[in-house]
DNA sequence: ATGGTAGGTTTCCTA
């Protein structure tokens, strides 16, 4: 089983991007972010001829989340019991016994702001209902754009981004309150180069410096750990014409 | 303190 999450930043214009990067990697499940694709305009046509199904929740110019799947996603969720929500940033979806959980969480602008509120109160939220999810999922993957650089190491200049949105405390310990829910960061069960980011910005010639963070993760349950073989994050589709600014990171299960 | 770039359908908002 390989499993996959990438911020795709309009599904439109990076759709060859997606279908040349699902035809090298094949992976059995792949997690997209920032569609930006109403639901009337998914490309299920040109994703099905490539051998994926397409789950969506989409709206008009922001947001967005998809499962592509070669099986069946099956028990589809997209809205939380606890999180009246037009911004469409959640789905959830069992492919071959495997339960995924697809998070564009809210970016937040700026620490203190409105937007940074609505992100730690979006988290918290999930939160309680991931515990619940827990009980009848042991096997999960909540995977996605967490717009959260977990620790110093996942920034390229920690002192620059101290306290700063994707890096302040309150947001590095709702990660570790999903965390402690019972996963793990698949990336960091395993050696990893140093300097891995899977963001950078459009900005100041980001990617060449390598000025990055890593916000996009896969979240193992413990009953997967024992199989997860492998995660990494592929740079190579941030290195074509007009990327995304976000890389695809990839988990492989035994 | 600010700007730089990209996407959307915009005369700015979000990231």
């Amino acid at each position: 089983m390989k499993i996959a999450t990438w911020n795709v930043n309009s599904l439109r214009v990076r759709l060859t991007h997606v279908l040349d990067w699902l035809q090298h990697e094949q992976p059995d499940v792949l997690a997209l972010q920032e569609t930006k694709t109403e639901d009337a305009n998914f490309p299920v046509g040109e994703l099905e001829s490539a051998g994926y199904r397409s789950i969506f929740r989409g709206q008009k110019t922001y947001n967005g989340v998809a499962i592509l799947s070669r099986k069946p996603a099956l028990d589809v969720v997209s809205d939380l019991p606890n999180l009246e929500d037009p911004q469409r940033r959640i789905l959830a979806a069992t492919v071959d016994g495997w339960r995924i959980v697809n998070l564009y969480v809210p970016n937040g602008s700026e620490v203190g702001s409105d937007k940074y509120a609505y992100k730690l109160d979006w988290l918290a939220r999930v939160h309680v209902w991931l515990e619940q999810e827990l009980l009848h999922h042991p096997r999960m993957v909540v995977v996605g754009d967490f717009n959260i650089a977990p620790e110093d190491c996942d920034v390229h200049d920690p002192a620059a981004w101290h306290e700063k949105i994707l890096c302040s405390a309150p947001e590095r310990q709702a990660f570790r309150d999903l965390l402690a829910l019972g996963f793990s960061d698949a990336f960091r069960a395993f050696e990893q180069p140093e300097r891995s980011f899977s963001w950078w910005d459009y900005r100041m010639n980001g990617f060449r410096r390598n000025l990055g963070l890593r916000i996009d993760h896969i979240l193992i349950s413990r009953g997967l750990e024992k199989s997860c073989q492998a995660c990494r994050i592929d740079a190579e589709p941030r290195k074509r014409e007009r990327p995304s600014d976000h890389a695809p990171v990839v988990a492989q299960f035994g």
